[in-house]
DNA sequence: TCTGGGGTCCTCTGCCCT
DNA sequence: TCTGAGGGCAGAGGACCC
């Protein structure tokens, strides 16, 4: 069997660029797409604001003071997805095997294709050319005999941000086989996928900073070290070897929904009322991906950003917001929320296809919640997410039902409303 | 000057059962 | 009957990824 050709495909800046595509106006200038609000984070940032130094995940009010007059925008997820999804199929016209990773990025095993689409870096070219083409939007792409290799390939390709703008990159990054090792070893260790800063530091303490030093030890030091799973994982990532296959169709392992208030939450009341809220939008995602849970958790992160989590596991698989709910309220009771709640999460894990699910007194299949949930479901599909939402969550001012991506990146700037806490 | 949201995987601990 | 070892599972937390 000959090497396998795997691809690492990643868009640039996508968030951003896709904007821009929009917006042309504002090509040149410093742009950041992400959360506006104070508890907000930066979710992309175009090259020229990244001079300032503004990266992703840093929080907007710190990117807000290095860039002042940098252009703010909030995101819009619905259409980053539907641009993702149609580059998606763009990369399926070349094969079958590939697998998103996010929105942004996917790995393409062309192994099968080469007959057909020619040598992998030919076609990793094709796809760059043709992803601009058809969409306006440039990316870079790794070849390698491995995904974690392409993956380090695709970001040796990318653009950088310099002191006269953006610095186009290679574009397309080869890693020959028999080249691995002199690709790999000078890489900083940071660069081998599961270290972070924690393994990071525990590396650093024993002089090890660069991937060849960590190739350089014994298996049963790193374990020592680092733990016996993730010992094993960078021992062989850093000897180049990764036998991971590319997969298609991953499954759904959990499905949750959290959210970060604009001001903390010291009651129960409200806090179930919100986990109602969630519970109801997690509910209608797993029926739209025909999947039911038997795992329902909370998470609670405080004031003072400890973060606890709960979770019950019930005798069936539910899929019903009132199901979730009542075991997310149970949970909630308790904890103490007195001392100030920031952020709140739902989620369902433990899952099995809808069919599977089991008839119960309620939440479950063919019974009342369970119909009425399909009807609220077919309401939302052919009026919108906010035509119909759980009773306890009526406003005087009109239903408000947030929908998936409406705070990827943290509560908006508006006041909260009419002396609640809910943005 | 603080730190989002949606996930996955791993480790540790406690409990139950054999 | 008591005790300890060990497996399996659930729950909690942590680290990491995009």
């Amino acid at each position: 069997m000959g090497p396998r050709w795997i691809l690492h495909v990643d868009m640039d800046a996508f968030f951003v660029s896709v904007e821009l595509s929009r917006r042309p106006e504002l090509r040149g200038q410093p742009v950041i797409v992400g959360g506006t609000g104070d508890r907000g984070v930066v979710a992309a940032a175009s090259y020229e604001a990244r001079h300032y130094g503004i990266h992703s995940a840093m929080p907007s009010t710190r990117a807000r003071r290095l860039c002042p007059h940098a252009v703010f925008l909030p995101g819009d997820h619905a259409h980053y997805s539907e641009v993702s999804a149609r580059v998606m199929e763009l990369f399926r016209s070349f094969t079958p095997l590939v697998e998103p990773i996010s929105l942004d990025e996917a790995f393409l095993d062309v192994t099968g294709a080469l007959r057909l689409h020619g040598p992998a870096p030919e076609i990793a070219a094709t796809i760059r050319r043709r992803v601009l083409e058809q969409e306006g939007l440039t990316c870079s792409v790794g070849v390698a005999p491995n995904k974690f290799l392409a993956k380090l390939a695709s970001e040796a390709a990318k653009p950088r941000a310099g002191r006269e703008g953006p610095v186009p990159g290679l574009g397309v990054k080869v890693v020959e086989p028999g080249r691995e090792l002199a690709f790999l070893h000078p890489l900083g260790v940071q660069a081998l996928w599961g270290v972070g800063p924690k393994t990071l530091e525990k590396l650093r303490s024993r002089g090890i900073s660069t991937v060849g030093d960590l190739a350089r030890m014994e298996l049963r030091d790193v374990t020592a070290l680092v733990g016996e799973a993730n010992g094993r994982h960078l021992h062989a990532l850093a000897h180049g070897r990764d036998d991971r296959p590319v997969v298609a169709d991953q499954a759904v392992k959990s499905v949750s929904h959290e959210e970060t208030f604009v001001r903390d939450l010291h009651d129960l009341a409200t806090l179930q009322r919100e986990a109602v809220r969630m519970a109801d939008a997690v509910a209608a995602r797993l029926r739209r991906r025909d999947l039911a849970g038997r795992t329902v958790g909370i998470k609670v992160r405080f004031h003072d950003f400890r973060t606890i989590t709960r979770a019950v596991t019930l005798p069936v698989a539910v899929d019903t917001g009132p199901a979730i709910a009542r075991a997310a309220k149970d949970l909630l009771g308790q904890i103490d929320p007195s001392s100030g709640v920031r952020l709140l999460g739902v989620s369902v894990s433990n899952l099995a296809s809808d069919g599977s699910r089991q008839l119960t007194l309620d939440g479950a299949a063919g019974t009342g919640w369970d119909l009425a949930s399909r009807a609220v479901d077919e309401i939302r599909h052919r009026f919108g997410d906010e035509a119909i939402a759980p009773a306890a969550l009526r406003d005087p001012d009109g239903i408000r039902v947030k929908r998936r991506g409406d705070q990827q990146w943290g509560p908006g700037s508006e006041p909260p409303h009419r002396g609640t806490s809910r943005s």
